[in-house]
DNA sequence: CGTCAGCTTGATTACTTTCAATTGTTGTGG
DNA sequence: CCACAACAATTGAAAGTAATCAAGCTGACG
């Protein structure tokens, strides 16, 4: 049996910025009722690239990274997702298969909404358009300033943006320091645009600074500022 | 005296995939009596990057560049625009600066639309929103596959990639061959992530091979079915 | 305790950028 | 209409960054 905090319900659902948000009661309940909870395990896929867009998906526990793949099945990550992100809606909006894949980096919960409901609820409630749109104009600007970055940063500026990218998504343990994710080399990788041994090469030349800290896949963060200031300079 | 043409009316105002589009003859009529009419000269800044974000921007005629300034103020072609394109409304809605600035690469008229006439026509029209909306996830669509892009393909790729926007974007001449754009090498090498330098050499290569012949500032396609090849491989 | 995937390191190669110098083009004022 | 200034294009050579290739290493797990 699982735990009770491990049942997600719509009715108490988190609000976030990145969510759906200001939904009243009855909304709530609709989606309560129609949904499917998707328990996913570390590289599971929850959906992929090229499908048809049939359901929007609610995280109610996890991470997940969001990616394309490019040149000879090369990984690019373009988004990360966490508790309280809804994924899949940009497809559903543009009545296009799904551009991206969507993949559990550990154990997740995922509710899965169907196209159908999604819609009921966005025709009925005319916030939710005004709310996505500024969903949409929030990914806009991360890709068009990650595009920037991509062709003009060097790989040490972008392997440092990516760590302050999980940090700002996924926050510290309880210890304030440790980046709160497991996280392979060659995902950091794929999130920088770069190649495996570049981003190994990159991680320790940090570490031996004494900006950050490996221990295995931990990364403790020793330097905060300095990390952020190897974003722009050099 | 202007020519007939060259005064733009919002009544008989073009009604593209990537205008505002389905506008019934009151909402035109307010955008029409509301709008103030630009001239702008090549090299002339429509809208800039920070600044408050008070218009709609439409293009009635001509070829404009929206851009963004990346580290030591190297320049990043992120999009083109062309008669019948809007502008600006990405900052308007996320009630934000202008996050990239618009610049004519011709000679160009554009209608400014005040940003409470843009909201009052808005929200009296729900198919709007969706137009947007599909504005908004295409573009993102874009921005996602151009980032992937210049992480992983090789700049002689970007360029014929560069020039295959150049021509789905503003067409060729009357011999349908050569493409319909002035642009400088420099802007080449702006959109395609790259240098000057490293442009003209990818450009003369090209040249070599007959894929295209360059005569001065005219780019004219020799070959469409190997330049779009170049796209990919290689 | 063997295996497999992920991690690490070194050496080499390749692609692009950077720097420098020259030539060509365009627009403007005299 | 010419001369000049300013900008744009071109080319070569050198330098640098990161990718690729190759080979061990490590650690988790059945």
């Amino acid at each position: 049996m699982k735990k009770e905090s491990e049942v997600p319900n719509c009715i108490n659902c988190i609000q976030g910025n990145t969510s759906l948000c200001k939904l009243n009661d009855a909304e709530r309940e609709l989606l309560n009722a129609n949904k499917k909870v998707l328990y996913v395990k570390k590289g599971d896929i929850v959906f992929e690239a090229g499908n048809k867009a049939n359901s929007l998906f609610c995280v109610a526990n996890g991470k997940l990274k969001i990616s394309k793949l490019g040149k000879e099945g090369k990984e690019q990550i373009i988004r990360l997702s966490k508790k309280g992100d809804i994924l899949g809606y940009r497809s559903l909006l543009s009545d296009e298969p799904y551009s991206a894949s969507s993949i559990a980096m550990e154990e997740s919960t995922v509710c899965e909404i169907p196209k159908s409901i999604f819609f009921q609820v966005y025709s009925s409630n005319y916030q939710i358009s005004m709310n996505l749109i500024q969903l949409l104009t929030k990914d806009l600007k991360t890709a068009e300033q990650h595009l920037i970055d991509v062709a003009q940063k060097s790989v040490r500026e972008r392997i440092s943006e990516s760590l302050m990218t999980l940090i700002n998504t996924f926050g510290f343990k309880n210890d304030n320091k440790t980046i709160n994710v497991q996280i392979t080399r060659s995902e950091i990788a794929d999130m920088s645009s770069t190649t495996t041994e570049s981003a190994i090469r990159t991680l320790s030349q940090l570490n031996n600074e004494g900006i950050i800290q490996l221990d295995g896949k931990r990364i403790v963060v020793s330097n905060l500022e300095l990390l952020k200031k190897n974003v722009d300079i050099i």
